[in-house]
DNA sequence: TATTGTTATACTCTATAACTATA
DNA sequence: TATAGTTATAGAGTATAACAATA
């Protein structure tokens, strides 16, 4: 995968260079859960709906805010990775209105080999730092990251 | 933007936790790029074929290699985005059969702004790093592109 | 023959608007 | 009235296969 991006110019000083490192990396990063997602005919959201759902079961709207989609967009969503057993629609015993939504066990035995696949194709890239340095990464990023 | 996604799962010791933070990482960068994608009617893949283009011409084929992608959608990005006045088409002059695709001016000065959006809207993430850690930060970003 | 790009086709993803059922 | 979910609709993104033009 090429690493060209809206970021990927004559690095500047400041803030730009790390931004444009930072954008180069989720490229690369997005490219190899894109290609695992495919492998297994999953586009990038129903990988992360099922990554969500394997410790959680959320109703339809809670599950589209999480994605920052429609709620309407989940409807098809759902449909489809039902239709392969991937997920089940469960009526939510205290509101007749909301469904939940909950992983199958095809769905959580398929999730298990999807994160090892990710876990695996991006070891290469971290593999590039020390172990030392790994470390000093997840921590930078956690740090970013609990900001948000 | 919600943090959750394929690897937001109980942090594991070794490579898993890295991998969790730099895949959280990656959705909430795309997150933003698509966000701002958005508010201009461009998708994430419009978005990076500006960037991509901001400082070089490529054929139809070469920029379909860069995304990763056929290079039958190509034509109809190339369209939308032509007819919308921000690519050109141009013939190759020494291969009759190639199509040179590069920004007009229109879509350079959108790229601009895009790209600006894309560092104030990042800066605050890492803003949540001292000057020293977002210098660290960077150098381990690039060295993994560099491997990669 | 091989390569470049487009076209035809089919699905998925996505949002908006309108609708049904429940609260 | 307000909320949860679905349906209808439309457009964009994507790939596969077949094609025309050029090399």
């Amino acid at each position: 995968m090429p690493t060209s991006d809206p970021a990927d110019q004559p690095a500047v000083a400041g803030p730009a260079g790390l931004i444009d490192a930072l954008v180069q990396t989720s490229f690369v990063t997005m490219a190899s859960l894109n290609k695992i997602g495919a492998e297994h005919d999953l586009s990038l959201t129903q990988l992360r709906v099922l990554g969500i759902l394997r410790d959680r079961r959320l109703r339809m709207t809670e599950l589209a805010d999480y994605l920052g989609l429609d709620k309407s967009t989940m409807t098809g969503l759902v449909d489809r990775a039902e239709k392969r057993g991937l997920l089940e629609r469960v009526r939510n015993p205290t509101d007749g209105r909301a469904v939940d939504v909950r992983i199958s066990p095809a769905g959580a035995a398929l999730a298990e080999r999807l994160y090892a696949q990710v876990v695996a194709s991006l070891a290469p890239l971290t593999g590039a730092l020390s172990r030392a340095d790994q470390h000093r990464l997840r921590a930078l990023l956690e740090t970013m990251l609990d900001r948000h």
